[in-house]
DNA sequence: CACTTGACCTGTCCGC
DNA sequence: TGCGGACAGGTCAAGT
């Protein structure tokens, strides 16, 4: 779930909770979530990088902590005094730690950043520079960068046979994108997850990895998507979802022309289209 | 070699 | 009510 968007907005909310401060302790939960040969305690936090969907926290030293939330991460900022408070009804999580809490932070302005992860699939791991740069080297570009379009174009015309939803979720071919905002982007575009790269036009890829950034930036002004359980760093949900335009939309119309909007499968994945303006190119 | 499927986990929902 | 099973989707390893 979470994706770039969700990603990048946790990153704006550890750029101002988490960059600046010194970590003074570690808990580790669940030992398979925390990996470090180095001790943590005593780095500073000075700078909040995202590549993919992958968080960067530099450190002083020159080390990096780096964190996947794959399906069900959180990383949420509290202080020693709150509760979780807000209204039980628009908050996701209540008071931390909670059953699904793997590590615990403690910062030196007397805040913690807690890492949830309720299916154990995420990692933290305090690695060098240059294993940042091994683990970010085989990306593909970032789908709102200015020249990502060349990029995208020689590494998705690498996979002609293969159908273009599964090239998208490919973060090879381009970063970021994972099963939510692949189906928004091919429905913007008109084109069908299961339409082979091999049969679609520059002009139609072009207008898939277009509509996938702009999708993207929306969702990031919104918060990006809460499909189960995403929060950002403050635990607060995200709003995009409310105005998706096929995923989780399976029996409502299709807001450009009416039609049925319809769930499937495609590349072994739920996958949401119009069956009217996204047609099936023959090979 | 290119591509697809299964495994990793846990919680939720659905049918019996 | 309880229980088995399908499903959720990011990524890597294993299989075709």
């Amino acid at each position: 779930m979470p994706e770039l968007p969700e990603v990048e907005t946790v990153r704006r909310g550890l750029q101002q909770l988490a960059v600046g401060r010194t970590v003074l302790g570690v808990d580790v939960l669940n030992e398979g979530s925390f990996q470090t040969e180095s001790a943590l305690d005593g780095a500073r936090f000075v700078a909040a990088r995202r590549r993919a969907k992958m968080l960067l926290l530099d450190l002083d030293d020159g080390r990096c902590l780096a964190v996947h939330l794959k399906m069900t991460g959180q990383l949420v900022v509290r202080g020693a005094d709150d509760w979780g408070g807000g209204h039980p009804s628009d908050s996701l999580i209540g008071e931390l730690p909670d059953r699904s809490t793997r590590v615990v932070l403690d910062l030196d302005d007397g805040t913690r950043l807690f890492f949830n992860d309720q299916r154990k699939f995420g990692w933290m791991r305090v690695v060098t520079q240059e294993t940042v740069d091994e683990m970010t080297g085989g990306l593909g570009p970032e789908p709102m960068d200015d020249d990502a379009w060349p990029r995208f174009r020689e590494l998705v015309r690498r996979h002609d046979r293969t159908v273009v939803k599964a090239a998208l979720l490919d973060q090879g071919v381009v970063a970021g994108i994972g099963n939510i905002y692949a189906d928004e982007a091919l429905w913007g575009a008109r084109v069908h997850p299961a339409a082979r790269v091999g049969a679609l036009s520059d002009k139609a890829l072009r207008r898939v990895l277009e509509e996938a950034a702009e999708v993207m930036t929306t969702s990031i002004d919104l918060g990006g998507s809460t499909d189960r359980n995403y929060v950002d760093a403050e635990g607060r949900r995200g709003a995009y979802l409310d105005f998706a335009r096929v995923f989780r939309r399976e029996g409502q119309p299709c807001q450009r022309c009416g039609a049925t909007i319809v769930k499937t499968r495609v590349a072994g994945r739920g996958t949401h289209i119009c069956p009217k303006c996204q047609r099936l190119p023959r090979g």
